[in-house]
DNA sequence: TTATATATCTTAGCAGGTAAGATAAATACA
DNA sequence: TGTATTTATCTTACCTGCTAAGATATATAA
């Protein structure tokens, strides 16, 4: 790709970027949640179970944050506390994803419709140039914020 | 595409708006930005500039929220508050764009060379699977925001 | 056993958000 | 024209959620 694209596609991506920040916070507000909360729902869906301490490193927050984030979401009961036996300091989160899936999913539904359908429309081949692309940038962002966030 | 494809790839997407939001903190933080102020930011390089009611209106914010995020750009010199003469009421927000961008140019620069590198690796052909992906998703996201965000 | 390290929680203080009302300027209309 | 209404921004009071620092409880090391 010749310099001029790679400089046009760079600012795309940045635009793509900001409109999914933007939509991920207006949809917070109306599910009621705090752009964080929001967030770190989507963030338990995705890794399952982990302990408070690997939560607050995986999100650059303090331990102090994610109790009162834990405390959020066990009074919602969309998470629940539970201790290792093993290392009994340990508060192992174990989130209820059926019910932050079926809390979020009303507001998501359409926009979901209206991607698969986008998606649908790019062929087999497209469809690996767009995989390698998410891959390759996933890979970039995660180093970026993990050198960044220490 | 079929449908087994084009869920993957919409797991990709979300993922990729997630790591996306996690930089974009990580990397406010280390400016020294709050992360809504960080967003700001480059939202004014991107549009140059507005009225503090247009800029409201676009962020979903209150009014008061602006006063403040004006405030402490102003203080940082980062924009200038003018008025326009044509109706005293309207404040209007004239960023420094040069100013921002090399505030923020720093935390950017070995990213923005690598996602380059990364975007150097597509054919011209490549490039435009990208760019139709690009603009139809962030056309989409944009009506989502706007539709949730009244 | 005692010292030290680790995981989480608590507390105090702060930053930045909202809602509601104040202020000042523009516009509409009798 | 003068008065009422609307509009754009700012101010204020209050609230939420963050950090930093220290407390607590448990685990590990010497």
């Amino acid at each position: 790709m010749e310099t001029d694209k790679v400089l046009h596609l760079r600012k795309l991506s940045q635009q793509y970027a900001f409109s999914a920040l933007q939509m991920h916070e207006a949809i917070a507000r109306n599910a009621g949640f705090s752009s964080t909360d929001h967030k770190y729902l989507g963030f338990f869906i995705k890794h399952g179970s982990m302990t408070a301490g690997e939560l607050a490193a995986l999100t650059g927050l303090t331990t102090g944050a994610i109790t009162g984030l834990i405390d959020r979401f066990e009074a919602l009961k969309l998470v629940k506390r539970t201790y290792d036996p093993r290392d009994r300091r340990k508060v192992i989160i174990l989130p209820n994803s059926k019910r932050i899936q079926s809390l979020l999913e009303p507001f998501y539904r359409k926009f979901q419709e209206e991607t698969e359908k986008l998606l649908k429309e790019f062929s087999e081949n497209e469809c690996i140039v767009l995989e390698k692309f998410f891959e390759k940038s996933i890979a970039l962002m995660t180093k970026t914020f993990t050198t960044v966030n220490q």
